[in-house]
DNA sequence: TTGAAATTTCAATAACTCTTGAATTATCGT
DNA sequence: ACGATAATTCAAGAGTTATTGAAATTTCAA
């Protein structure tokens, strides 16, 4: 991971839309949502929850798979954790005021 | 912090040229660099650099002070902590997988 | 107060992102 | 095969972002 990946997958995750997906999937578990209840959750029509679901996909944070006529959506935890570990140990060499942020349960501001 | 606000925080992250010059400003710690140091540093011309420092400003990652003819950026772990932290913890409901990745030394993807 | 140095601001332009609605593709049940 | 359902893809348009180089601003030193 360098500054180019990192670039794009932050770009990925600064959408409130996308941000809302992520949030959704977090809640949904490993098993998932199809892409039509994902626009329902965010409030999107169906060709925008594809535009949304597509950049988060090709950024590698969702999974995607076919049960029946539904596209199932689900998160790849490792791939976002990979990104912040990126940010906390790489870009910011480990910085403690960091780290404790991501450790301790309270995001104040 | 809400979608909306991180999701702009997430796009001040968004590019290389801003990555760069947030580990430059890590590894040069609390007394900062000078806008001019900071370009030379990402290999940016003086208004591009510029550009890109208003940007990780105005989204609160940088503070700034003035010292003789230079301006002084410094970074706020804070804010960066603030961000990772509402993602890791709120976005993400501390999900051990991400939690793990932000406290592990290692980042291998 | 004149001139140089450090930065920002501005204007123009190119490129990218997002939204909408229509058209298309894929799958299923009968 | 047919019709319905689920989702993606496409095209057009509006808005945003990044780059460049020139002009303006702020500060300092002589």
């Amino acid at each position: 991971m360098n500054e180019e990946d990192a670039a794009k997958l932050f770009h990925a995750l600064s959408n409130p839309d996308r941000l809302r997906v992520i949030r959704a999937l977090v809640v949904a578990g490993p098993e998932g949502l199809s892409a039509g209840e994902i626009g329902a959750a965010v409030n999107a029509s169906p060709s925008r929850a594809s535009f949304h679901l597509a950049t988060l996909a090709d950024a590698g944070f969702l999974t995607r798979r076919r049960n029946a006529r539904s596209l199932v959506y689900a998160v790849d935890f490792n791939r976002i954790g990979g990104l912040l570990g990126f940010m906390v140990h790489d870009c910011c060499k480990g910085h403690p005021t960091i780290e404790a942020c991501c450790t301790g349960a309270a995001s104040s501001d």
